[in-house]
RNA sequence: GCUGAAGUGGUGGAAUUGGUAGACACGUUGGACUUAAAAUCCAAUGUCCAUUAGGACGUACGGGUUCAAGUCCCGUCUUCAGUACCA
């Protein structure tokens, strides 16, 4: 009986489904441990093997944890709105819900091929509208909700409200925007309802604000920063301009300072949280307000370094910022308009990536230092950014490399404010080791003291205070697409009106296109049936819109990141009691929160960052129990794509080439157009082996097809034309040829890189009939390793693999690959290995009769490889190292292989260590073993120490740090015995040859190691 | 520039606390079986020197600590990822 993968994978997963084996329980007396694999995207193309890697880990985890007698949630779904479908839909009018319906199945397929012990009856789809009415519930509860900065926590807008009548704003402590003013009850009072809503939006959780955006006229859209390349659409190559525009934000700033203390609770890697914490990018220090010399104006400037403020020599203003045409004297209006105007040629990414030139200009105003009265005088440059703080900077050239070279560039001086250092060469900027000087009353004190006793004086001037500023901007949530969530939200005399829970959900119209309008308003923009009637609470056509009962509906979209900051705990709660709440109390209560997330670094400052602030918020209003969604996260590295190229010949006719000339060949016309002939059959045609390429000085110029000509003279070539094409080395010296590097598809290689010509020919047929140069017999292509894309023809589909291989052994091949977080290429040839240790897997329980194993016994070895597998296998699963699991399977069943175990009480327990990593053979052998129920709850074998006591020990003995030979020696031996027994070898002897060794380092189970 | 990770045979990688570098695989070479191929099995396989015995070198590079360094310390280089005129 051999070993059918196909059969078996086949039968258990259809055993798995109709057994229902993963569904996980609400209610059980096992501990819980939620395993989850960030939400994938179902594209049209399909799986890649790079796509299963975090999930076949995140699986294995998940069966290890049922062995080990948990309750696991191990579930899956799609995040099924989004921007390919949608342009998809663009191009061929088809509705992206059908494309997303079958790209899912698809996705479902390639999914169960593999065999992830999901519980599928807790999908979830953000783009169905069960699911999405919660995405717009939640978005309420934000709209209905402000950010309290005294208890730290968003609160219902309702209690805001109410201090507003009783006592006005003057109070209270909120998270707003920067234009609130103050006001008292009286006027709050006195507000028409338009001006008390516009006032409470500026306190809201989700509010409207006025935002830039890159806007492409052309594509009528909105567009990425990465969908910008050098100024213009990355399709099409259209121009982007900023536009301001209304839209929904997201007040995350709210939640700076607990996103970032927050990062100290969970469990993620140390680079994951350096980016968010890059990117929340907390500075701590002083907002200071100078005066504007002979002007009503002030600049504000925040600064990390107040203790500096001697040091100010100039101002720097970002050539946006408002004052900049108010101070700007007539004298210096001609430099600063020029400069203004090429700034705004720049687009946003030249300027950030010119870092070396130097620019600006002066706009003649001062401002007055705030302790020495001196003026300062007011320069712009495009170094200072308009959109971060406030857009000016107080320069300090001394302690800042920017302001120093910005200062040297223009001749401004440059004060030394430091004690005893050098700042002729560059700025001084260690913080640590700074002694103030020249500064009046900070003289002599370090960074700390100076700083508190500036602040302290900036606050006497009433001039300035401590403040701490964050980078992190609030986030856009509007989006001009038709393929999103629809907003709540309908609009009165232009105001948002959020619709109530029990006429959720709101559901995305038809259209019939999915573009913007003519008029540049979003795809729902299109749609008929698109207004709000607020007496029959239902949507209702445009044309009954009166603007008394009947109100237009908000026509963005929610962006990608709405349906996954909150689908974990959709998965809590099973399908069934989804009705009324997107998950209940008790569901919420029993699994808290995701204990294992894995998935790709890309989402570190999106999806993580998003997640953590709406679970935050859920938080504070008491919808969820805990107040971050990952405990513990691990980052799968990408699976890279090994290309393979083969080396192609584009041929020219050289017969009146100098070099022929010069060496007196000369041709008739008959051979040269016996030349054309043949350049006109095998241009293109010809494939030398990589083997004459390989030792070229110039290899590495070869370039890649279409991308430019190398004249190539490698002599091998000729050589092997002459032989391949016989009798006719006359044709041959009148040929020129260019040597260029072409993708081929990776399933034309075997493991040798020998290719397949037959496959390659029937490719295309421009490749029909092709020559090739073979090296001693064979033809060798190159490999490189690159990204995985379909254009560079280095993907490897799955299904092949387990059509081929079956399962089990992608599962093992894609863990054996090395460690999980590592980038690492993929190559389908190292297969073999894991596929033919199932095959001897399989041999050690079965023979041509079938099952052979039998109650013999275990010996003492089988005894010992079984436990040494068992320690190894648990310490790699709980460190995630699974790479090297796979080689402790391997190395265990080839000792039982050569002890020629039969014993069920090795052979048994084995199983269970396999089945997380390949579970179909695993259960196709536990039944075998004569087990009725499914492998996947049976309990982990224990380790017993025991097995694994040795009495010796095979010594290495060194000599000066240098391993000689070995030494097979009781474990009990004393330390003196052993070094006599040591010093008395004949290997010893000979090693030492009468030299008196100076010291003996004896490390009893350890090493011998002789000095001298 | 900054932050993080990494650099080990022809290739993927192993070495968990400083203690036998290269486990386990792929590939390659040779052999067995076979009419042949596939499959399977056996052996060799870091580099160099040597007929053998054996020896020298060897974990990016240069130093250091130690009886002993892939592992610890200092410096340099390279690669990858993230991020960026962040005041």
């Amino acid at each position: 009986m051999s070993y059918h993968f196909n059969e078996i994978e086949a039968k258990w997963q259809k055993y798995w489904a109709d057994n229902h084996t993963f569904k996980a329980e609400n209610n059980s007396d096992k501990p819980k441990y939620y395993v989850l694999d960030m939400f994938p995207y179902p594209s049209g193309a399909g799986l890649h093997v790079g796509h299963p890697l975090g999930y076949i880990a995140s699986d294995i985890y998940a069966r290890y944890k049922r062995h080990k007698g948990f309750n696991v949630l191990h579930p899956q779904g799609y995040d099924s709105f989004g921007l390919p479908a949608e342009q998809y839909a663009i191009q061929t009018g088809q509705h992206p819900a059908i494309t997303t319906e079958t790209n899912i199945k698809t996705y479902r397929r390639q999914l169960d091929q593999i065999g992830f012990s999901f519980d599928w009856s807790r999908e979830v789809r953000t783009s169905n509208p069960d699911y999405y009415k919660w995405t717009q519930w939640i978005f309420i509860q934000l709209f209905e909700s402000y950010y309290c900065k005294d208890s730290n926590m968003a609160r219902p807008i309702a209690e805001l409200i109410s201090v507003f009548e009783a006592e006005g704003n003057a109070r209270i402590n909120a998270a707003c925007d920067d234009d609130v003013t103050a006001f008292t009850a009286e006027d709050w009072n006195g507000f028409s309802s338009e001006e008390q809503q516009d006032m409470l939006l500026k306190y809201r959780l989700t509010y409207l604000a006025k935002t830039e955006v890159n806007w492409c006229p052309a594509l009528g859209t909105v567009l990425a920063n990465d969908e910008i390349v050098n100024g213009v659409s990355e399709r099409g190559g259209h121009p982007v301009i900023r536009k301001k525009m209304t839209q929904w934000s997201m007040r995350i700033s709210a939640y700076a300072e607990r996103l970032l203390q927050g990062l100290d609770t969970i469990d993620w890697t140390d680079s994951l949280k350096e980016s968010q914490r890059n990117w929340i990018g907390k500075s701590v220090g002083a907002s200071v307000t100078f005066n504007v010399n002979n002007h009503d104006a002030v600049i504000d400037v925040f600064t990390t370094r107040p203790d500096t403020i001697y040091g100010v020599s100039f101002m720097t203003l970002a050539p946006e910022h408002d004052l900049v045409s108010k101070i700007t004297t007539a004298a210096q209006k001609a430099e600063v308009d020029a400069y203004i105007e090429a700034t705004a040629k720049r687009s946003e990414r030249d300027r950030m990536a010119d870092v070396k030139t130097i620019s600006g200009a002066f706009t003649g105003a001062y401002a007055e230092h705030p302790f020495t009265k001196e003026p300062i005088p007011i320069w712009i440059g495009d170094y200072v950014l308009a959109g971060y703080g406030t857009g000016a900077v107080m320069s300090v050239p001394c302690g800042d490399q920017r302001d120093y070279d910005f200062a040297k560039h223009f001749n401004i001086p440059i004060p030394n404010i430091f004690e005893g250092v050098d700042i002729s060469e560059e700025a001084y900027s260690d913080k640590d080791n700074t002694v103030i000087a020249n500064s009046d009353f900070l003289n002599g004190m370090n960074y700390k003291k100076a700083t508190k006793r500036a602040i302290y004086e900036l606050e006497q001037l009433g001039q300035g205070e401590g403040k701490t500023n964050y980078r992190l901007r609030d986030a856009v949530f509007s989006r001009q697409r038709y393929w999103g969530e629809p907003f709540p939200v309908y609009y009165v005399n232009g105001k948002p009106q959020m619709i109530a829970l029990e006429h959720l959900p709101i559901v995305l119209p038809e259209v019939e296109k999915y573009l913007p309008t003519e008029e540049g308003e979003p795809p729902l923009g299109r749609a008929d049936v698109w207004a709000w009637c607020t007496e029959s609470n239902a949507v209702v056509p445009n044309d009954k819109i009166n603007d008394t009962t009947v109100f237009p509906l908000e026509l963005n979209t929610m962006p990608g990141w709405a349906g996954s900051s909150w689908y974990f705990f959709r998965y809590m709660e099973e399908a069934a009691n989804r009705g009324n709440v997107f998950a209940t109390e008790d569901a919420l209560k029993y699994w808290e929160n995701v204990d294992l997330y894995i998935g790709g670094s890309e989402h570190a400052t999106g999806h993580l960052l998003y997640s953590r602030f709406w679970v935050k918020f859920m938080h504070d209003r008491g919808f969820v129990g805990v107040d971050e969604p990952f405990k513990k996260l691990i980052n799968q590295g990408m699976i890279l794509g090994t290309s393979a190229f083969v080396y192609r010949l584009t041929l020219e006719n050289h017969s009146d080439y100098l070099a022929n000339v010069l060496t007196g060949n000369e041709f008739t016309q008959e051979e040269k157009r016996k030349i054309d002939s043949f350049i006109e059959i095998y241009n293109n045609k010809v494939f030398a082996s990589y083997e004459f390429v390989k030792n070229h000085p110039f290899k590495e110029w070869i370039p890649e097809q279409n991308k430019g000509t190398l004249h190539t003279y490698i002599p091998e070539i000729y050589e092997a034309l002459r032989n391949h094409f016989k009798d006719m080395s006359k044709v041959i010296e009148g040929i020129g040829f260019t040597v260029s590097k072409v993708h081929v598809d990776v399933s034309f290689v075997d493991s040798s890189d020998k290719l397949n010509a037959n496959k390659f020919e029937k490719w295309r047929p421009e490749l029909s009939n092709s020559e090739f140069l073979l090296k001693e017999g064979s033809f060798l292509v190159s490999r490189e390793v690159e990204k995985m894309s379909k254009s560079k023809y280095n993907v490897v589909n799955p299904d092949a693999i387990c059509e081929q291989y079956g399962a089990d052994s992608l599962r093992l091949y894609e863990m054996f690959l090395g460690p999980l977080e590592q980038a690492k290429p993929w190559n389908t040839a190292g297969i073999t290995g894991v596929h033919g240790f199932l095959k001897k897997l399989w041999k050690l329980y079965v023979d041509d009769n079938g099952i052979k194993v039998n109650d013999a016994e275990p010996s003492k070895d089988n005894l010992k490889t079984l436990h040494k597998t068992i320690k190894k296998v648990e310490d790699d699963i709980e460190n995630f190292s699974f790479n090297t699991s796979v080689s402790t399977f391997m190395i265990a069943s080839n000792e039982l292989t050569q002890q020629k175990c039969t014993s069920k009480a090795i052979l048994e327990p084995l199983l269970v260590l396999i089945s997380p990593y390949a579970p179909h053979i695993a259960e196709e052998l536990w039944s075998k073993l004569g087990n009725d129920q499914s492998i996947s709850t049976a309990p982990f074998p224990k380790f017993e120490e025991k097995h694994l006591v040795e009495s010796s020990k095979n010594y290495p003995i060194s000599f000066n740090g240098k391993m000689r030979f070995t030494l097979e020696l009781p474990l009990d031996m004393s330390k003196d015995d052993i070094e006599k027994t040591v010093m008395a070898h004949e290997k010893t002897i000979a090693q030492l040859q009468g030299r008196e060794p100076k010291k003996v380092i004896v490390v009893p189970g350890k090493i011998v190691n002789i000095v001298g």
